[in-house]
DNA sequence: ATAATACTTGACCATTTTAGTCGGGTATTC
DNA sequence: GAATACCCGACTAAAATGGTCAAGTATTAT
């Protein structure tokens, strides 16, 4: 699986956004300094974030990043995927061909559950929910609220 | 998160050793071809899984690895503990200095949640319960079954 | 005994990925 | 027209990954 520093930067990124999107566009330099992320660096993201749809952008003095839609639209795997490719636990990105000649694995079924079980968690945690979390609740229970077909029942 | 070949491997390799646990010791170089694994590889993975009494080892001709107990008494998390140090998605090791000024990041509960998760997951899948598996099972089935106290109610 | 087997250990290494930096743009607004 | 702030591509040091290689040591079958 891909979970780095690159994915977990992004939804910092984007929560600090979507906690500062009340009036004017946040800047990249804004970020950069309340959440300790090179500039640069956040621009690389922020780049395929755009790509993504996930933020629209606004040139020149007063411009800066805002969420392309409201925050509970947001679901964390849309950004680790936005940045960071693919969430998948598997060596064969679910192609099957992993094992000895090209069959799969003994435990490709296994990998494949997690990387759903994952999948799930990330998809019902929203922007909105980490907003409204404060101190309140965990996102565990969080998402236990928003979880449309739970795994495990 | 360390989720990477090594661990994939290991978990491939303990369930061959399951599978194959009937009357003689197993050898690496067995392993190594069914699930084509590089030998010398198996070599410094089986030493840390004996390390961590996951395996007992015989020596000489005829010798090789048998598990060290009943295959419903290890789990997949405890194989990849074994070898890859860690499940834990967190920057700080869950240490809380993840973010400026050695405060904890906005989204360091986020990431504690998701390892519990994953670690809840990986916990509830033994040896046993992927030798039954066969394909009657869906991994994820199995998990339901055996979850003490699932997270997602 | 001794040869063969198979585990044991540690050093080493090529490649890939990560986590950035750097340097130049371009659009927009004051 | 100058300052601001996004935009973009090239580049890179350091770490991790996924191994290999060499030289053992213990055990057993003959």
């Amino acid at each position: 699986m891909k979970l780095t520093t690159k994915g977990r930067y992004a939804v910092t990124a984007m929560l600090d956004l979507a906690l500062h999107s009340d009036g004017a566009p946040v800047s990249l330099a804004d970020i950069s300094n309340r959440q300790s992320i090179s500039l640069s660096y956040l621009e690389q993201l922020f780049s395929k974030l755009r790509k993504n749809d996930l933020v629209v952008s606004m040139r020149g003095p007063g411009g800066g990043y805002r969420l392309a839609g409201p925050p509970a639209g947001v679901s964390v795997s849309d950004i680790i995927a936005a940045v960071d490719e693919n969430i998948d636990t598997t060596r064969c990105q679910g192609a099957g061909n992993c094992g000895s000649d090209q069959k799969r694995c003994l435990t490709h079924d296994l990998w494949i559950d997690l990387s759903k079980q994952i999948k799930t968690f990330l998809s019902n945690v929203s922007l909105e929910d980490m907003k409204k979390k404060g101190d309140v609740l965990g996102i565990t229970e969080l998402t236990a609220l928003n979880a449309d077909k739970p795994t495990i029942k």
